[in-house]
Order: structure tokens, then sequence, then C-alpha cells
DNA sequence: TGAAATTATACTCAATTTGAGTATAAATAA
DNA sequence: TTATTTATACTCAAATTGAGTATAATTTCA
């Protein structure tokens, strides 16, 4: 077996986490607050030091500890990028691997300036308000004009932005990023180098340092599917909830709005519910409160919420 | 931001590639014929060198084509390991970090000794004939019994291994062989040298060296899971294929049968498949001779086969 | 040669799930 | 006290799924 000769370039993990919430509405993710008041944010990282860490997660937890204190609920690893030229590394220093997670919280205290709408970063994510208009406006006609000199990327296209009638597949979010990423349109292909990037991004959206905001679309995407067929998103729900709060819940994260009738009927037959027999107060008809079961208990605890969509927000009138 | 000081030991990362194929109903994986004559198998694999490889896919195509020489279809990162005490590591050496790929191939050389089938390693995984007894007479009982002092273990090994009522899930092959190492039943976590390991291992099944087993569970849960909702079925067929081969295959991957007829149901309105016209001359009435249409027209490319079980190979009669 | 076995394919049918509503109830706001 | 807001119950047709039966086209073997 071949192994790295001493002397050879020096290999560097980072371990870089999108912690993820939600708070009324909005679509969180935690930035860390830097003294130096950089123009773009990036998220809680620091190095995998073997010698400290036992397991990456007990790194990863060690530095969203010391550089933004949050309480982590689910934690999952999403993927390990190592591509030359994507980390603006500067030449003799040791190369970077960065290991991205994803973290879920329940606690997004929605007025820091830490916590940021995580579709400052995607605005074409956003399918609430139905399609946007970016998409037709600035991010076809782009796209297009690069396709038309790569033709071979045609069809990933295709499948991710869901054109020719193909339908838009809301968890294909990296693939979305990849491709702006890749035809030059957003900032990050400038400054990693790219000989086709624009100096000015094309595309509207936010950057973040590094390949964090690469990161957070894995996040992103990865979060999506996985809300369709195991039980996440109570993790990102309080100790008790409303339907209605749930549904706010699941139509944020997956950036469409849903059936009120048809997601009630899924998720209480779903088994995961369990009434409280408290009540809501707000405008209107008080909602009962609801929990999750924690105490998995003989029911079958996949088959978390296939959610069907329904109309978009404007057209509810 | 921190980073490790020149001096702290170094981090060496593994790039291990299992290649999976299918060969007429059996599940294959490709291992390196090593000259010495180890008892435990192995992986291709390799260190990725930075230097030498712009992304980790170039680096593991280079051990891949150095070592065993299989032609790679559908290739895809799985996951990075990177805990102490599952790399055999001696001290002072650098920590070995290996990140595992799934590699799929319709090449299966059925005969060479390097080609090894999958249920050798995982036999309790193979559910074509029904349950397996080793479950029922090896496996429940010596998970019972350390459950007994690990009850908090209880709801992961209910789930993992569908007891009390609950499904068994085909994709869950990780978290199953990662509680089997936990509770010290098999080879692996003696040699890792957990203080509960079993000097001979209960559960029967072939080990692998180093973390390379659990790589393997690992891409079998991943293409199970990936099975039925991405086309990717057809990256083990050969060019041109009856429907009866693609039911096969899915059914060998899978380690369940099927319904003969609702899978050809479900397969002739996805829309993948082209008739050529031919037939297949074997027993029985002849097949017609399908492929698989690559030139993603204006079907929808995902929605691969949610498939649906039927009974098992000793009830068919 | 002709019946039996083998394999492929077409078609049926009830149960369940899904998509899209309508109807009504229980609060607050004007 | 009426409009507005929100929650919840119920309906209904279309589509999908699970589990067959029926029949066709071959080879095998007595």
């Amino acid at each position: 077996m071949q192994h790295s000769k001493p002397g050879e370039p020096q290999i560097l993990i980072d371990l870089s986490t999108a912690i993820i919430g939600t708070d009324g509405g909005t679509f969180q993710c935690r930035l860390v607050e830097d003294d130096t008041e950089t123009k773009t944010g990036r998220l809680p990282f620091g190095p995998f030091v073997p010698d400290q860490h036992r397991t990456m997660e007990i790194g990863l937890r060690q530095w969203v500890g010391e550089q933004v204190g949050v309480e982590l609920g689910h934690v999952e690893q999403l993927y390990t990028f190592a591509d030359r030229g994507r980390q603006h590394t500067t030449p003799g220093a040791p190369h970077v691997v960065s290991v991205g997670y994803l973290a879920l919280t329940n606690q997004t205290g929605g007025q820091t300036r830490a916590w940021r709408d995580i579709y400052n970063f995607f605005p074409w994510e956003d399918w609430r308000d139905g399609e946007p208009s970016m998409l037709a406006d600035i991010i076809y006609p782009a796209l297009d004009s690069w396709l038309a000199r790569h033709a071979e990327r045609r069809a990933s296209a295709r499948l991710a932005f869901g054109r020719d009638g193909l339908p838009w597949g809301e968890e294909y979010v990296l693939e979305r990023y990849e491709l702006l990423y890749e035809a030059g349109l957003i900032a990050e292909a400038f400054a990693d180098g790219r000989e086709n990037a624009m100096p000015t991004p094309v595309v509207p959206g936010e950057a973040l340092q590094l390949d964090h905001r690469r990161i957070l679309a894995t996040a992103v995407g990865r979060l999506r599917a996985k809300l369709k067929y195991r039980p996440v998103i109570f993790d990102l729900m309080p100790q008790t909830f409303t339907l209605t709060q749930l549904q706010h819940t699941a139509e944020t994260v997956l950036g469409v709005t849903l059936h009120k009738q048809n997601f009630r009927r899924l998720v209480e037959k779903s088994g995961f519910l369990e009434a409280t027999g408290k009540m809501s107060k707000a405008r209107g008809r008080p909602a009962e409160l609801f929990k999750f079961r924690h105490q998995e208990r003989s029911e079958r605890p996949l088959a978390g919420l296939r959610v069907s969509s329904g109309r978009t927000r404007s057209s509810e009138a």
C-alpha cells in the first residue's frame, strides 16, 4: 500500500457546519459574528484535530460551541469537498479538505444579526409566492447563453431547473447552485478564479466565504429530501406547536406552499403527533397544541412527511 | 481561524471504493487480489494526494485502475469515516481518515476469485428465500443479551432490525452492521480492540480489512435506497436485457423478491425503457429485449423504481 | 409427436392513497 | 353583531398499489 511520504504537502480537514432553524416563516442559518466587518459571512468551522477529537462530530461540536454556542438537535454529515481551486488556497499552504455537516436547532434567536435568512443566499429557491421572477428574467437567459457553448451540460440543467416541462425538484438545491457556479454567474466563481466568471455576479444572492455557500446548498437540499421520508421536521419545532405552525415550517423548508387539509390528514395519521389538550391563543379559532411522540412506540418510525403541494401563497386570497 | 500547527500529527486520507455489480442473481463486489494470501480481503484503495489528484474522484479512479482495472459507471461519494479506533492505527502513525465511494459496473467477470458475493459479508441481508434463519437463531438472541445491558440502544435496534412488528427496512444495512459491531458480535470489533468483543465472531459473515466492510455496508444501504428513486439500476445492466433480468437484478440488490406482473407494469410506464424488437432465446417463451433510454427525453427522469415486494422465492412453487 | 413444464405478457379488481375541494365551527376585530 | 380569521371535519373522483387470473409462446421430455 502506497502512503504519502513525509515532506509531501500536508492535508488539513476543516469541519464546517450549516446550522439551520426556522422562525415564523423564515428559514434561517447561523453565521459567525466576526469582530472584523468582512463583506461575506461564514459558517462556524475549524480544523479536525484527531488528537483532540475522537470523532469529527466531537470536533464540530467544539467549534460550534466556541463560535456560536447554539444547542444542536439532529446532526448529520453531508459531504466531503476536496476539489482543488474551490477553497481559494494560497500556494504552498496545506491543502484544505472540508467536511460539511448539517445541524438542526429549534432555538433561532430571530433578531440577532447572526441568524440570516437562507433565501438571501438562494433567492431562486423560494417558490412560496409562485415561481420567482428572477428565474425567467435573469437566470434562464444567462444559463441558456452558457449552455449554448456547453451542450454537454444541457441535460443536467434541464433536470436541475425543471425546464422543458420537467417538474421543479425542490431537493436539487446543490445541483442548481453548482450549475450557476460552473456557468460563472455567481460571486464565488470569480473569487475562485474561474476563467469564465463574471466579475460582477449576474445572479442575485449573497455569497459566503470559502465554499460555505456550497455547503449550505448541500444542507438545504439534503434537508428538503429528508423531510419527505424521516421525521426530522420535529427537530425544528418547539416543544408544542399547532398543526399550522408545523405546516408553515414544512413550507419554509421546502420553499413551496401545501394544501392545508391534506397536510393535516397526512400528519395526523402518521402517528408521530400526540395531542396535549391545550389550545393556542391567537387570532381566529384556537388550534390544538400537539407534541412530537419522542417515545418511539410500535408505530412505524420512518415514513416522514410525503408532502403534496398546494397553491401559492398569493393565490390563497 | 485556528489551524493545526506544523508538528502536529499528520492526517492522511484514504480513498476506498466499493465496486458493485450483479451477475445472474449474485450480488458482487470487487476485491483486490493481493500477492500475499492474507485471510481477509480488501477493497481497492489508496491515499488522496492533492498534488496529483485535482479531485478525490480522480484519485480513486487511479487506485481502482491500478489495483483492479474495472470500468466504472455511476460513481458516488458515500461517507467520510474518521473515528479513532476504527482503523487499527499504530501509535505515532498519521491519523487515517477514509472517504468511501460507491461505484457501479456491468462487467463482473463472475468467475474471478476477486469478485465476491456481497451476501458472504452480510448473510443476514438476503431475504430472497424468506427471513434468514440465522436472525432468529443467532443474531437476535445475541443482540438481545447485549441490549439487556444497553437499554439506550433498544430503539435503534428495533428500527434497524424491524423488531416488535416493525417492518424490515432493506436500506438499513449500515445501521444493522454498526449495531452488530457495537455489540461486539463480529470480527472487526475484536480486531479494533473493543472491550466487549468476542474473540471468535458470534455472527456468521466474512470480514474485510480495516473498515472496508463498514464501507461496503454503507454502499449497499445507499444503493438499495437509491434504487427506489433514481434509475441507477441500469448501470448494473448490460446493453440490452429482458424485463425478467431487470427484475432479478433489482431483487438481487434489494435482497427481496418482487411481484412480477406489478414490476413489469411499474417499469413499463416509467418511460425509461425502449423496446429493441429483438427477442431473447432461453427456455420457455422468448422475452422481448429492452434497452435503457440514455437520451433523457421530456419524461420525468427521476422516479426510479418504487418497488413493492412479492413473495419469497421458495413460496413461488 | 404431444403433453408437461417453463417463461412471458395481458388483463382484472378491490383497497388504498392522493389531489382538490366544500362545509362548518370557534375565536377575534370592527 | 357582523365581518374576518383561523381550525377542523368531511366528501369525492382519480390515480396508484397489491394481489391475483388468464392466456400465449416457447422448450423439454416421455
